[in-house]
DNA sequence: TTGATATCATTTGCATACGAATGAGTTTAC
DNA sequence: GTAAACTCATTCGTATGCAAATGATATCAA
């Protein structure tokens, strides 16, 4: 009976669920809340820097000296938001700027020592929050997640 | 012989990968691109209307007149954030807002005409977007993808 | 009933995030 | 060699997003 209604509402339909949107099932609105979730979880362990200014941090660590717009690139921020995280990082003494010699237009960003020591000390709390972000997965299911998500990103 | 350094150095380290650390692979960095390219997405299709409006006009399809708390907490918005979005939509006349008649501390939010109109038109267009942020991954994938996203959320 | 507690909404302050416009410096094309 | 095109950085405006503080109203408990 159900069945045989289903079926009916199959034919009938021109496009499946024509008056029904679930915004709940939508990836961009469960991908917002995931996103939301990390954060929150990353504030709780890491009270004094952000997602944006710990990623800096990171990648500076990794490249070294880069100039700011490289930077941005690199942490997929644009010119405009890669500035502010960089002056409030630079106004806490984590990072210090200089004018590349040869090209007057770039601005090289470098960690101080003290942003050195910093994410040295904050990495240890990064691979917490990865995990604990990442709680709900079973290890296979992490596995294909970090696959698929990194697909979409 | 490389098989042997690989053993030599999981005997010797403490910790996997101890002076290693990846932004690239960490999911919270993950997510917040696939986030991005998402809104991005978003705004090529629907240009002046942003995903959190979207979604407060899609959730008042959904359930009718609410108080605009309540429809923070549907959408996954705090107190401050839903007001200024409820506010913009207001200034467009996409809602009116009421005040509760019982409990007088209740704003409450409802569609107008146009608003609705706007939702109305705009739903298939939300279908795309979703297509299309998803468009990298298989039908499978998706299906996939989908549950273990879900239980990030 | 009233005093403590809880809820709804608002405001302020701070931090991304990005489009668009601008200015300074560099590279390319001719 | 110079004008056009490009790149790097900055600024402005707008829109989330959240913590914390505040005020108004409701509810609960003694």
């Amino acid at each position: 009976m159900s069945g045989e209604d289903n079926l009916l509402k199959l034919v009938e339909a021109e496009e499946p669920d024509e008056n029904d949107y679930r915004l709940q099932e939508q990836v961009g609105f469960i991908l917002r809340k995931a996103h939301q979730r990390h954060v929150s979880i990353f504030a709780a362990r890491i009270a004094d820097l952000t997602p944006p200014q710990f990623a800096a941090l990171a990648k500076l660590r990794d490249v070294g000296e880069t100039s700011q717009n490289q930077l941005g690139t690199l942490i997929a921020m644009d010119a405009a938001t890669v500035k502010g995280v960089i002056d409030r990082l630079k106004a806490r003494g984590l990072v210090e700027l200089s004018r590349h010699e040869v090209d007057k237009r770039r601005l090289l960003v470098n960690l101080t020592a003290e942003g050195r020591d910093a994410v040295e000390r904050l990495i240890p709390l990064a691979r917490e929050i990865t995990q604990e972000t990442l709680a709900p997965l079973s290890a296979r299911e992490i596995a294909t997640f970090m696959k698929l998500l990194a697909k979409l990103a």
